[in-house]
DNA sequence: ATAATAGTGTCTATCAGACAGTATACA
DNA sequence: TGTATACTGTCTGATAGACACTATTAT
């Protein structure tokens, strides 16, 4: 910046202004099914996106993200809570929200100049629901990340935000304590292996009972639950013998490629 | 959302609109400081961040980051990007520039409504003093992270950009290999271990060599550099016996909590 | 020889990874 | 009784962490 254009800095008036600077947010949730077998087993779960259908120029018809506009009385962050809020009815600091980036590509909105800023949130299978039911003013969609990236048609460069959402999902599930947001408070070690498969898919870990409890460095993350006496409390929802339940510490471990 | 807002939203100038999105950019460096002792030593370095001071209004005297306002024919990413160049005369591929995050807390810049993009940037120590020397229409200050945060007087809510910058550099220092940017491309561990070490100064690894060099799952971000014969090469530029040389692969693992 | 940095040897406890085997409860 | 899930035993080789020891070069 050359010295000159710093000095008219002040004057915002003398250049464009941008037209907008919107969150758009997108919500994740795992949805749970039962299985039909003859036994006990647990639920198959899935990741899922909601995206609400257009009904107004531009990309009218299209499959969108969530969002709204920021106003001058707000920060971005709580631009989003306020969506978050108004979509699910919940307030937003009972779940996760967290910012993914900025999209400012220029021509990506044709009513303007808008730069969008994108949120991911984890939210409630329940709750999407019921806002799919209630809401006859918008048809409200629940999709697998497959379904919204490669056959649904989206509007703006939500495709771009939803993939990069996904990735930070994936990347977040496994380097932080993110799968509380998806279980229980007190929950088996099969459930949580699943819930990070369900986001994580090519997650393998054949051993994972075995090291989640026994290894030193990893058992601070979670620890067992036990009653006033201190015996183990253990479950038997999902499957025939029961497991045992676990919780979270609030421990948050250090990953570093050099140690 | 409600449906009426929603119906209306094309209409960008029925609402108040930002006053302007610049990016402004934390300037990382790590210089270099020769120690004067009677035999060879590892230079000192100190991870510093370059600073401008403000000749106009608002904030006029203080110190702040470098940036500039966004156009609305470039994304942000590119409003960095030119801004880098602009600064220090490199293009900025050439080194690492990477979005940290928004600042739109209402009230924190006085001439508006202004949303500020945060980007951070590691650079070369040499064309920071080459600039700090060549321009003398501005001063230009490169500070340790603690005299930024707690001796300086600084514009805007740059102080927070700043620790935000600072956390999330030493996140990435740990977890990526973005020490390759503050080395030259054969490095000796020991080199390699004073950079870690003066980004994130708790980083204690008493068997750095043994680990990085023997652990399978390590090893491999890593590799010895040899010549076309296969000797190993090694350096005493910095030390009386010779230390084998090394380069980083390209090989980044995945890291993981809970394996 | 001495100083300074760069390693290596060696030991013990722990961990990874595989795979077989046992445990519990329900139908 | 069989079946499905939840573990536990056990073995081998790898790793962590500590600390003493040796190696290389300049002065």
């Amino acid at each position: 910046m050359t010295d000159n254009s710093k000095q008219h800095m002040y004057d915002v008036k003398k250049y464009r202004t941008p037209d907008g600077a919107p969150a758009d947010i997108v919500m994740f949730t795992l949805t749970k099914k039962e299985r039909k077998t003859f036994t006990k087993t647990l639920p198959l779960r899935e990741l899922k996106v909601m995206l609400i259908r257009r009904r107004s120029w531009p990309f009218a018809g299209k499959w969108a993200l969530p969002g709204g506009f920021s106003r001058d009385t707000e920060s971005l962050f709580e631009t989003a809570q306020r969506e978050l809020k108004e979509e699910t009815g919940v307030d937003a600091d009972a779940r996760h929200l967290e910012y993914l980036g900025v999209y400012s590509k220029p021509g990506r909105d044709p009513r303007g100049w808008i730069i969008s800023h994108a949120f991911f949130a984890l939210v409630e299978e329940e709750i999407l629901e019921k806002r799919q039911a209630a809401d006859d003013a918008e048809e409200v969609g629940l999709f697998t990340i497959e379904e919204a990236l490669e056959q649904l048609e989206l509007g703006f460069d939500h495709r771009d935000i939803i993939q990069d959402a996904y990735h930070r999902i994936q990347e977040q599930m496994l380097s932080t304590v993110i799968a509380k947001k998806f279980l229980p408070p007190e929950f088996t070690l099969s459930e949580l292996y699943q819930v990070i498969k369900a986001v994580v898919p090519d997650f393998e870990e054949p051993n994972f009972i075995r090291k989640i409890t026994s290894t030193r460095s990893r058992k601070g993350i979670i620890e067992e639950v036990r009653d006033e006496q201190g015996n183990p409390l253990s479950s038997n929802q999902y499957s025939q013998r029961p497991a045992q339940l676990y919780r979270f510490t609030g421990l948050m471990p250090r990953l570093s490629i050099y140690s």
